[in-house]
DNA sequence: ACTGGCACTCTCCGGCTTTGACTGCTAACA
DNA sequence: TGTTAGCAGTCAAAGCCGGAGAGTGCCAGT
């Protein structure tokens, strides 16, 4: 890939900004004219040449303008990386939403998960944070209704899991809480591991709650958690590329799927650090349904402790001078939130 | 209205039926033809012009075949209504599968979703079953953080709800134990307004926690629960009516927004009862967006105890001969979990 | 190194015609 | 009286120009 010059690539941005713009081929006259450039319109088109044999241009056909191809793209944001920043109002608009929920994990990611959709005019993705290591807490039991019994775990980080548990005759409440009681200081602060190694116990009711722990525990360990919040979805049906064809339906029917999302996280998030963001243009990392869209994603929490993801999937000439910053922003407010709540015990 | 004869509802039927399957205008020819009617084309011409007269069909212009009128769809759908009944093959695929799954109401509204929006290639709505009257049966505390509390409640139905609450100071779990286990019994069995009117303690920790205590019994009385459960959105999107407008897009824009949904859930079962059915045909109650859909509710649970919505919203000219016995049979489903599980106290 | 100019190539759009699928009507028929 | 055959009329959809417009590449001139 041979170096650009400086005014080559000043020319690339224009193309590009003006294509997020108005989604239509740019021609070069339209380029002189719209930004009052001091050069004639065949010395762009020279420009634009070189550009397009480069691979950063492309045309749809013969006599149309230009339009950016995914390495285009990329030096594109390459190059917004570094500046882009939230304007201030922003920042405390989203700031004091966020203070304003109750402090709960589930608002926190629905909230999250509307911020990004609506900043960034996308379909917003956000897993919640789940514990590198998962340490055992606290356990309570409850006496649903007949022989089922709800399992209440508490994990040191702060974060709750609840199970129902069906036992084979009823139990009463009371012997419930003594369970629990006698279990909890037992295992306190007791890694996955540590409390899959004690050895079985003799009392049924103690193994059958054992055995929920560690599933519980394990679970919670797991690559990505669960649960995935998402927003905006139909924001990219309204885009204009995908108005026609249904391109848009199957993008979006991958977002039925649960698998599909939490594999897409989980594949997309190897490599990619707390605070830093990861831009995946046209698909990139195999997925054929979105070839025709970008993504943006981040890593946030305390590492080493529990982190998530987050990030924005858009067409590819979604607004990225808008959702790079907000996606950085957001994921350093939630990795905030984190901190204060599960990293300061 | 005047009334049909045999053969103008047989007509009118045939009619519905071959335009639900190819979307396009149903014309005397075609009729005559794909359906080996032993009459002339003329003869249906003449019959079909008798159905247009009386408002069951209706063309889009001169020259065109006819289409289903809404009063045309009514008539079908009565029709239809004390026949259909699902494949025993399919009740016994779909009732596999809910005795497959645990015994979570959230894994079984998350299948009813699922299971209604593949039968019927619709979008599935299923709301979970809420308490006609809450009642408090148990609560516990644990100290997760600092001083965040979690409350665990459970009520006399088996129903959870928990909460995280702040306190001024930090708490032992001690003390927080000892609290539930003195609240609980007190309070057992007593219903919403019981314990809405008991005075006010001396203690803070107390008075906050039976404030959270009355505001979660409240929400679970509010005519409709939160949560939602949808699947299938976009079998919407497939439909050709909807290929290139976007009337499509502003039907799904409805179902992001959270509180839109419950209320149309709400608004439109009043007056249905468990056991009926409820088809609305052409968004009838009065929801613009939905003015080219239909769709197929259902109430289900225990009248008194607990009940929930659920149903198909699908384009007017959706399946209804798939969605109706099936929307029917996980009603029935539901109602029967319901009972086993809640009800059988 | 830039610019003006020219010839060329495409798409898009409006208007035109043709096609084909219907209908409604009427007159004949069982 | 109900059914049928045939015919004329209507209208949307599809296909077919033909010009307008936008844009390109290239070349010669500054």
């Amino acid at each position: 890939m041979s170096n650009l010059t400086d005014r080559q690539q000043r020319l690339l941005i224009l193309v590009i900004r003006d294509y997020i713009k108005t989604a239509q081929p740019v021609g070069s006259k339209r380029l002189v004219e719209r930004y009052h450039l001091d050069l004639s319109s065949a010395t762009i088109r020279n420009e634009m040449a070189a550009l397009t044999e480069m691979g950063y241009l492309r045309q749809p056909h013969t006599s149309a303008g230009r339009v950016p191809t995914e390495e285009g793209y990329r030096v594109f944001v390459a190059q917004m990386m570094n500046q882009a920043e939230l304007p201030r109002t922003v920042q405390q608009t989203i700031t004091h939403q966020f203070h304003q929920s109750r402090a709960d994990v589930d608002q926190w990611m629905t909230l999250a998960a509307s911020v990004l959709a609506h900043q960034s005019q996308g379909v917003s993705l956000v897993s919640a944070p789940h514990p590198e290591r998962a340490h055992f807490k606290h356990v309570e039991l409850i006496s649903t209704q007949g022989r089922q019994v709800l399992m209440v775990m508490v994990m040191t980080g702060g974060e709750v899991s609840q199970q129902i548990l069906t036992l084979a005759e009823p139990v009463t409440q009371e012997r419930l809480s003594q369970t629990a009681s006698r279990l909890s200081p037992l295992l306190a602060g007791r890694a996955l591991d540590e409390i899959a190694a004690t050895p079985s116990r003799s009392d049924p009711l103690d193994q059958d709650i054992l055995t929920l722990i560690i599933a519980d525990l394990r679970r919670a360990e797991a690559h990505v958690s669960g649960q995935i919040y998402t927003d905006g979805r139909t924001n990219l049906l309204a885009e204009p590329e995908f108005a026609e064809s249904d391109d848009a339906r199957r993008a979006l029917k991958l977002f039925e799927e649960h698998s599909t999302l939490s594999d897409l996280l989980a594949r997309t998030s190897i490599g990619s650090s707390v605070g830093g963001l990861q831009v995946l243009i046209g698909g990139e990392g195999g997925w054929e349904e979105l070839r025709q869209c970008s993504m943006v994603l981040a890593r946030y929490g305390v590492p080493g402790l529990a982190t998530g993801m987050l990030g924005v999937l858009g067409p590819m000439r979604m607004s990225y001078a808008k959702t790079i910053p907000t996606v950085r922003f957001v994921a350093g407010l939630l990795s905030d939130l984190v901190t204060e709540n599960i990293g300061g015990e």
